[in-house]
DNA sequence: GTGAAAGCGCTAACAT
DNA sequence: ATGTTAGCGCTTTCAC
């Protein structure tokens, strides 16, 4: 077995409690006891055993981490401002990867619950807002990133979501487009919604009446994006601008578009969302709303812990900006 | 506080014992207790705490996982099967990004042994080999993925990559291509290594010398391939073909490359290694090694499940198979 | 078929 | 300044 802290205090013949006060840097500890037993801490390579520290503490130091796709490259760099953070904290994390899949959602929440975490952040469907409910009335620490489910007030982190694709909309009126699609994220989810939302408000606010079948649902993916622009571009009277609600969708568009003989931008404008890596690598560049990826996963920690050590959920509600970078796939209308 | 066995037992009655029984699904518990226990958890919620099971069983069904860099697209796709097989066989994953710093590896492993995971798999720089090592002589679980430490026999689940690599320079060797240059991983990395060797071995099995500027040292990102694309295309004598030591390298090179007018394939042929996702984005699409990635996560878990469940290492080394990707970007040499 | 009690490794009163 | 002890929530002998 391991070396346990009664084998520490056996060979500097000393009180177990001694040596936990020397782990636990408590005072009233003699110097010269205190040098002893870190001597063969180090020497028996004692490691503590924060799990039953845990049980008796009541608290683990860990959070669960529950992320709907960790291949939409837009979520490791939420994944890696939320791991950062958290170890700055110290704090560990368990992770999860829904798949989008609503069990998932649910048996990652169980999990967390089993293992004791300290506290939650999350992106779920709305479909789950009955287990978020249940933590909301457990009084669990729980923070909600990039997808919030509004109804409940529990805090969360994101952009707005409505104001962006709006700008993103916004852009292409500007362009001189009249005639532009919208390929739907997941409209399961909150971001999803929000961001069709937006498009349409621009379209609106531009005396612009969308036609049904420009509106398309994808679900974040290229698949998606592929499909979507299959049936927006080879029909009669096809649209001349195309947002998608995030950039693999669009990237799903890119190749449609230029398989199919299309031009980008003299053919077809495409903005997309969220400015992941791949935006600026393809040519030509996508234009697309950049969001504060990795400020999103290290905010939520922080709005987390805060809620840990305070014993009390803020509600607070925090919303950053995205920022439209336009690089070459959006051009004025012909 | 949460409900434990012991509210449930007084409910039902019965003591913390028969409650653990039928938690544990043990024989020899009457049917009718049964159901009633079972009717009480249900109705209070309960949800078992495996801290404490953890602690009296010494086995916390965690594993540790330590990858590099989570930002390469590469690594959410070994996440993802290493986190849906782990679910699988009833695991659950503390998760680490090192960032590729070495003091953050040995945190992290420390942080796995305090938190008794019961095995960790991880993917190490090699001056990283000490840490191993040990870990190694205390029989502690380990299996490394993707990058190897092969001084010590420890289980490992990985690509050959000096084959991998040869067949990618051959196969720019079979188009024609004399002037063959190599932009390298990270070469405190085995893999980094590895794909050099190849690299030299396909130069020179077709007697070819290379250049020693024909070499240049990357780092497995973007930024490391535009830099190295910079030192390589703008001087005399360019070389006609670059092989990168993986994809996000060769992303860096189409930048370069593609910003300096040269076009792919015809000035300049590239292939990549990998497959990740951008892959088949970008036009013209990259021409790269496919690695089974999603694969590499599962075997990994089983491997190492397997050797936590009996107690001894295997000191299996598990070889995976890559496969050329030919999409556009290389071409019969001018 | 069920209960009492010990103990997993640790912390935190409470003594001394 | 240090030791003794109870107890965190659970599983598991060992009795009955």
């Amino acid at each position: 077995m391991d070396v346990t802290i009664k084998d520490i205090a056996q060979r500097a013949h000393v009180s177990v409690s001694t040596v936990s006060r020397v782990l636990n840097n408590k005072a009233d500890v003699h110097e010269e006891t205190k040098r002893r037993v870190q001597e063969i801490i180090e020497e028996l390579g004692y490691s503590p055993n924060s799990i039953a520290r845990g049980l008796v503490l009541q608290r683990t130091h860990t959070i669960g981490l529950l992320i709907p796709d960790i291949t939409n490259p837009f979520f490791p760099e939420v994944a890696r401002g939320v791991e950062n953070r958290a170890k700055e904290l110290g704090y560990s994390l368990i992770f999860c990867d829904s798949g989008n899949d609503m069990q998932s959602e649910k048996d990652a929440i169980a999990l967390f619950r089993s293992k004791q975490v300290d506290g939650i952040i999350l992106s779920l469907s709305l479909a789950s807002q009955a287990e978020l409910f249940r933590l909301q009335s457990e009084q669990f620490p729980v923070v909600q990133i990039d997808r919030g489910i509004p109804e409940l007030r529990i805090p969360t982190v994101a952009v707005d979501n409505v104001l962006s694709a709006a700008t993103a909309t916004g852009y292409l009126i500007q362009l001189g487009h009249r005639r532009i699609a919208h390929i739907t994220g997941d409209l399961g989810t909150k971001t999803g919604r929000d961001r069709l939302q937006g498009y349409r408000k621009a379209l609106a606010s531009a005396g612009i009446e969308p036609e049904e079948s420009w509106i398309v649902e994808g679900a974040y993916d290229i698949e998606s994006g592929a499909a979507g622009a299959t049936r927006l571009l080879f029909g009669p009277r096809r649209p001349t601008a195309i947002f998608a609600a995030n950039d693999l969708i669009a990237m799903g568009v890119y190749q449609v578009a230029l398989d199919g003989g299309l031009r980008i931008p003299d053919d077809l404008s495409v903005v997309g969302h969220d400015d992941i890596q791949i935006a600026g690598i393809v040519r030509p560049g996508l234009t697309t709303m950049s969001q504060p990826k990795y400020k999103l996963g290290q905010v939520g920690v922080e709005l987390l812990i805060k809620e840990i050590d305070s014993g009390e959920s803020t509600a607070e509600e925090i919303v950053l900006l995205t920022e439209l970078v336009t690089r070459g796939s959006a051009a004025p209308a012909g």
